[in-house]
DNA sequence: CTGTTAGCGCATTCAC
DNA sequence: GTGAATGCGCTAACAG
């Protein structure tokens, strides 16, 4: 292995001035430059970034906190944070959890093991959570919810339910179902919240049995359906809380031979990729994700340079997506 | 920060004991490995895997280059890998190439800066590739075509694409069209050879007007399905060189009145996970995505163990599934 | 079983 | 502008 030494001895100087030559060129005569450029060219040096990480006490690197690398939303906010990395240069390291809080233990210590220099974490942090936020280790929360008690970046979830929700009502529906996530989760908590006060500023009551409880899965959309299909009278319209589960139910009403959106309107939450392909094309919310992946990332960055942020709380637009799901409700 | 010096004082022992309790501990005295732990604990001490890594010359950590992070068949192959370098206490950098080659350069760097031990690339080799291989970078193709001239891990996609176009025959199909990929893309060449073998040991006549080029998107299967639809007649079965294009496919086909699979079958390579919700859900191919992220993986870390892999090809079984958006042509 | 010693490759003093 | 010397935190001989 070629050392900073070689190249030294290569060209005839010492290996502090090569140590310049690389980290601040301007410092050296010219002539002198040249010969350290000669030197490295020659013996195709290229420096152990081991040692220069060890030396300067920073790994140049983060560590992205994913409860599942294989979900559409999670990589394009993944490709927000690449850029900023890439620009800074720090690489990425990915932190695939599946939902395991030993998992996500594991990753932390990275950081703590000085591996990396500080962490995102891409999913909404709760009461109860001992993982995150943590001495020493810094770290931003991407795409959460309220109240987090650490630096953060994400949408405001009451309103863009409540936007969707005042949407259904204002082309005429009253009995509008929802499928919720996990009881627990605090996207789910939020949506309902904007739901609920959509409801209340038409003066619509609430009805709790319009209210399903899902898992975000496709399956659970799909068993929604057939609750909501058997009520009578059915709701005219479904708010999901994210495309998945619309998906699962838009399937589950055309098997019923319900059509959409003449018999029934579905919205989502997320607008996937495919959710503009679907049949008919899906009526949701577009979190701006690639935006959140850099907003955050520019966030963790203030943190490791020590930068103390003016804001530590980013709110970021969504944006309500009008497609072919949604109609005015058969009188 | 605290080292591993502190420790050492603090359990009254030498630093070379205090390292041995954390990377052998059995060959301590129980007594000392006690006062070891307890110092440990007291002082809350972390050791810096910065230094470690860098006194062992090695980074624990394995580079994914990918060209796309926000595609499903990739992320999946990822989740693979992931589950074995973590089995090994390696770290996954995720570089996301954005199909540009200075990216991929820019990621090669990594390794040849020790700043990674080796790297896997999810793309196909190409004959004009200069990225890889590259002496001094272990690296391992995954999901590539045949004759890649370093190790990798693949499917049969000719055989695949036979069996795909054999069954469409099987069931009375004989005009079938193809929508390819970019015809320089390596894959796009070896499924094509795949259709026109089929055609050929059921003594069909090859014809290239029933091929069109696309490029792996949507855009490509809905633009496709416009020209097949205009012909005269039209083919009555469409074998897509991947999903994404199918979906546009049978989007173009359906906005035509062309009903699926009645009046055209459609089928697809990949079976992405959304492929099973389409109306109807589709016919295609399954790679085994996570398999081959963990095989080539594991023939990653053989090179890095310098076990001489005693096979460098591998090549894993398909799997043709068979949903709604095939049946046999009308009379 | 344990301690002493040396050094990994680099960046940074501090003289000159 | 440059060089000699030092040490980051850890592990690996080697000797005892």
């Amino acid at each position: 292995m070629t050392t900073i030494r070689d190249v030294a001895k290569e060209a005839g100087l010492s290996t502090a001035t090569v140590s310049r030559a690389l980290s601040s060129p301007e410092t050296l005569s010219k002539e002198n430059l040249k010969k350290v450029q000669f030197a490295i060219e020659k013996l195709q040096y290229r420096p152990n970034m081991l040692s220069q990480k060890f030396r300067n006490k920073t790994a140049k690197s983060i560590v992205i906190l994913v409860p599942n690398i294989a979900n559409l939303f999670f990589t394009t906010v993944i490709r927000g944070i690449e850029t900023v990395a890439q620009r800074r240069g720090f690489s990425v390291l990915l932190g695939d959890t599946r939902d395991s809080s030993s998992q996500e233990e594991e990753y932390i210590n990275l950081v703590e093991t000085r591996q990396a220099d500080g962490i995102i974490q891409l999913r909404p942090y709760n009461d109860f959570d001992s993982a995150l936020p943590r001495s020493q280790v810094l770290a931003v929360n991407a795409s959460g919810c309220e109240n987090t008690p650490y630096p953060s970046v994400r949408i405001d979830n009451i309103g863009a339910a409540k936007e969707v929700v005042k949407y259904l009502i204002s082309i005429g529906h009253s009995r509008i179902g929802v499928i919720t996530g996990l009881k627990t989760n605090p996207h789910a908590i939020e949506r309902l919240e904007g739901y609920r006060k959509a409801l209340s500023e038409a003066a619509i009551t609430y009805d709790p049995k319009l209210v399903l409880e899902g898992d975000f899965s496709y399956w659970a959309g799909l068993n929604a359906s057939a609750q909501f299909a058997n009520m009578d009278p059915p709701p005219t319209a479904i708010f999901c809380m994210n495309d998945q589960m619309a998906i699962g139910a838009m399937k589950g009403f055309k098997e019923r031979g319900m059509r959409i959106p003449q018999d029934i309107s579905i919205t989502g939450f997320d607008d996937l990729e495919v959710s503009r392909y679907l049949d008919p094309p899906l009526t949701t919310v577009a979190q701006p994700a690639e935006k959140i992946g850099e907003k955050s990332a520019e966030l963790l960055f203030q943190l490791i340079d020590k930068l103390d942020p003016s804001q530590t709380e980013y709110v970021l637009p969504i944006e309500f997506v009008l497609r072919g799901s949604t109609a005015a409700p058969r009188k």
